[in-house]
DNA sequence: GTCTATACCACGATAGAC
DNA sequence: GTCTATCGTGGTATAGAC
């Protein structure tokens, strides 16, 4: 790989634009390991060949994909939470605001202008319901400066949270938007919201932050946390 | 389809249940699509076809695997509240002991003194780590009943919630749950919750249950909720 | 009814010609 | 850069032996 800035003799961006295209709107309506390379390649009107040429895999064709859509949303939620500790100044931000950071962008994503990335947040529900390897290999990278971030800012709000406390409750919050977030359009597993509310962004958006709030800030119950680290104990899911 | 109970003339139900823990194995150790039949098939040492005879396809295969392991699971789940409900003799149920009847039985089942089952809650979190439409299609089947029972309890014991609210709050807490159970095991998507504590299945469960129930109990913020019901509100997840 | 052998088609990937 | 041809593996369908 020599020049990876800017190389191509002819159409080749074209050529890549184009798969690109077609594999992130294909991505969306049918999810990743549906949609197949020759689905992807018929309706960019490219050889079969030209995935493997300019992405290396179809694997990588996705990580491109999810990458373009994720990168943003991320970098709005630090954005956020970097406007929320400067009017700070040095004190714990609250936390609702911290929580209403980590989810709201969400929701602003969704109202892109720019009509692409108006339903990108398919392209992340369909992720958490990928099978392979590789998603769960490249989502915590994406996710460890977010995740880092908002630790951070949560310790300093929760000062009486053990560490270990706090990584659950954040695995938990993360869970419970994760679900939200894929639920309301792909995978609706247990409950169906349906035919309770609108399925509009801002109103889960609303709900669901005094909910992790709420979880978030409750007493830590019995120190019995340390009743025992025996490796007997089963590792169970 | 006549005789659907007892049919058998010779040893097939034999072949079917090799099949069926051969399947159940795999399954656990690899995920659903990534086990081939044929690998499924080697293992249970018959023929490839007898997949397709014995179950009619592999999603027919992995549904039924999957039933086994869940029936019991949600089998537990109903009847610890069925318990609650009868001591409480007409009382709401208590909140915490509503939402440890929900989580706790994933703990119990995974210690069943009859080997299986140890860890077949690795399947469920599998399952939710699938993409297949019919994981969609037949996982809300299976919860269905007990969606609607712990729905009448929690809203006996949270009276001041709307309908549209506590669909919204189960809604959260089965996405926190789920991505509990996936998550220790299978997926850790965003946090790695390996440095925090034993991944031990109570220690999860009673970290999980105050913060479901603070979630549960959370005030309502404000009844913007009527703020718009228009049909041009976005769809987004 | 049960099981086997085998063929079929779609998939992702890749080598090599142009 | 692009293309054709082909490989190995996947789920599935069926004809026919027992």
């Amino acid at each position: 790989m020599p020049s990876l800035h800017r190389a191509p003799t002819k159409g080749s961006l074209e050529t890549k634009e184009r798969i690109f295209d077609a594999a992130e709107a294909l991505f969306m309506d049918q999810g990743f390991s549906t949609t197949s390379l020759r689905a992807i390649t018929a309706k960019a009107k490219v050889n079969l060949a030209a995935v493997n040429y300019h992405f290396g895999s179809k694997e990588a064709l996705i990580r491109e994909v999810f990458d373009r859509s994720l990168g943003p949303l991320n970098g709005a939620r630090m954005a956020q939470l970097d406007r929320l500790e400067a009017a700070a100044g040095g004190n714990p931000v609250a936390i609702d605001k911290i929580v209403e950071a980590l989810v709201s962008p969400a929701l602003h994503v969704s109202h892109d202008p720019l009509k692409r990335g108006a339903a990108f947040l398919r392209l992340l529900g369909r992720a958490l319901s990928e099978p392979a390897e590789y998603m769960r290999a490249f989502l915590p990278a994406h996710y460890r400066d977010v995740v880092v971030r908002f630790r951070r800012a949560l310790s300093l709000a929760l000062p009486n949270l053990s560490e270990a406390e706090l990584t659950w409750r954040m695995h938990f919050t993360f869970g419970a938007m994760a679900y939200s977030m894929a639920g309301t359009d792909a995978v609706e597993l247990f409950t169906t919201p349906d035919d309770a509310g609108v399925d509009d962004a801002e109103a889960i958006v609303q709900r669901l932050i005094p909910f992790l709030v709420a979880g978030l800030k409750s007493p830590t119950p019995k120190s019995r946390a340390t009743r025992s680290v025996e490796p007997s104990a089963r590792k169970v899911a």
